[in-house]
RNA sequence: GUGGAUGUAGCUCAGCUGGUUAGAGCACCAGAUUGUGGAUCUGGGGGCCGUGGGUUCAAGUCCCAUCUUCCACCCCA
């Protein structure tokens, strides 16, 4: 073999037009939910400066960075002592000053600290764009994937975190797609960290206990133990993380439990008062759950924490998110609180898809198909196929005299509905004939009412 | 980053304990049918068996490495 066969990067995907049709479904119906709530686009660059990115997503988070090398000769200024295996990290360093954005919150908190004084507070943005992890690919996850973004900077109200509620909850339903909405509050989180004595361990409990659907409460327990939290927290834990019961019912246990701590009994507060704000609101279609064991990993949330997934596929959250009071501080700008949740696109697809949710009518582009028989049949049908287009209509001519097998074939296989007949007899008539390829009628109409006809058979 | 599986035609897969020229279905192209599609029949093209090395008289088959995809962990959309 002179050359390998073509391919693409690991965890990337090359996208055909059926899928295409069927992401940008996804991604409109997205995008006009935010613009209904008022909510303005904005795009970053692909790349940041890596000192933007490194340390906001934790040590984890920086492994998973794409690094782009510098232009010119990186090597320049690395001291040839450094460069030896094991110290890969410090040479990346050195040679890379760029790297692809990790997700859409950090570049939009760089963005507001850049732009303060062109920006009109609270600001409302959303960003559809894609994101870059060097994570091991596997199921629904990918090193490159579309995040959409929704936040709201500038404002502590949880008026904002009840528009995001409806937000998602608006975006599912005109997707079709069941959910749960999961939420919790970080301050409840840290209340029961201290309640139980352990307030420094507080990311340990949240990691710990965020598992619980997957290893069960023993799991929880020991992995709580192997990070050292004490016997007696955990012990006063479990009818925490055991809770049960609807959302009113585990709010009202929990404040007797949290009422020690003032930072758990305001995160009931917001809870409570959120919960409320939903239920002024009306009927949801999605449900709306209160869950202790959510903690997301992201360790910039501090107060409301979302987190969706579906209820009829099982392939980890869809879309999640929370308030962060001080994001923007990372870069110099102290006191903007934000919130907001992430859309993850690809997940959506593969849900849908998994489902079946996606309407026939996307996969059909053409409406109507103009067959060729040759040079002076097909300039026969230009003046048509003109006042189609121009009607709206989405239309083209076979490009080559082929059979008429093979055209047809073609319309087929493109899912075009009408496909239109013009030979010799029938220029010689001043008609033209449209078939209807679901039916298989055909009709002939004169050269004059032949839109009119087709416009009204579409 | 750790552990486990996987790779044969465009796609889904056969191919026995190593043994002639590597198969099927679907898809594609052509014809039956020169102005009427989805069906049927007939024929055809297409593979250095992921890649590189090794063992052997002989490797798609056994061994090693590497890459891909998938699964679990970590983490996450």
């Amino acid at each position: 073999m002179a050359s390998s066969k073509p391919s693409i990067p690991k965890g990337t995907r090359d996208f055909n037009p059926e899928q295409m049709v069927r992401r940008n479904y996804i991604f409109d119906s997205i995008r006009s939910v935010f613009s209904i709530y008022g909510y303005q686009p904005i795009e970053t660059p692909a790349m940041e400066n890596l000192s933007t990115l490194l340390g906001k997503y934790g040590e984890e988070g920086d492994k998973l960075l794409f690094k782009i090398l510098n232009s010119g000769d990186f090597l320049e200024r690395v001291d040839p002592s450094t460069a030896r295996p094991g110290n890969s990290n410090a040479v990346s360093l050195a040679i890379c000053e760029k790297g692809l954005r990790y997700d859409l919150t950090v570049p939009f908190a760089r963005f507001v600290v850049q732009y303060q004084n062109d920006i009109v507070f609270p600001f409302k943005r959303y960003q559809i764009q894609p994101v870059w992890r060097a994570d091991r690919p596997q199921k629904g996850r990918y090193r490159e994937f579309y995040q959409c973004d929704v936040d709201v900077i500038g404002s502590t109200s949880l008026l904002n975190e009840l528009e995001l509620v409806l937000i998602i909850n608006e975006v599912f339903q005109r997707l079709g797609v069941r959910v749960v909405v999961k939420l919790n509050n970080r301050k409840i989180l840290s209340g029961i960290a201290e309640v139980i004595g352990e307030a420094e361990r507080l990311t340990d409990i949240t990691v710990a206990i965020d598992k619980i659907d997957k290893i069960g409460i023993d799991g929880v327990n020991s992995e709580l133990r192997e990070r050292g939290v004490s016997e007696v927290a955990i012990e006063k834990l479990q009818p925490v993380i055991l809770l049960k019961g609807n959302n009113t019912e585990k709010l009202g246990l929990l404040k007797n439990t949290l009422a020690p701590s003032e930072v758990g009994m305001r995160g009931i507060g917001e809870m409570e008062e959120l919960l409320e704000l939903i239920r002024q609101s009306g009927e949801l279609l999605s449900e709306v759950e209160l869950d202790l064991s959510l903690a997301r990993g992201l360790n910039y949330y501090t107060g409301t924490i979302f987190e969706v997934k579906a209820a009829d596929v099982e392939i980890g959250s869809i879309c999640g998110g929370g308030r962060y009071d001080d994001l923007a501080g990372i870069f110099g700008m102290k006191n903007l609180s934000g919130v907001g949740v992430s859309f993850g696109a690809d997940r959506i697809f593969d849900v849908m898809l998994q489902l079946n949710l996606f309407p026939d009518s996307l996969l059909s582009s053409t409406q109507v198909m103009f067959t060729n028989f040759g040079k002076s049949e097909a300039a026969y049908c230009l003046k048509a196929l003109r006042q189609l287009r121009e009607q709206g209509v989405s239309a083209e001519i076979y490009p080559d005299p082929a059979k008429m097998k093979k055209q047809l074939d073609y319309a087929n296989r493109r899912r075009i509905k009408l496909v239109v007949i013009a030979g010799e007899s029938e220029m010689q008539q001043n008609q033209l004939s449209v078939k209807n390829m679901e039916t298989g009628e055909q009709a002939t109409i004169s050269a004059e009412d032949v839109v009119s006809y087709i416009k009204e058979n579409i």
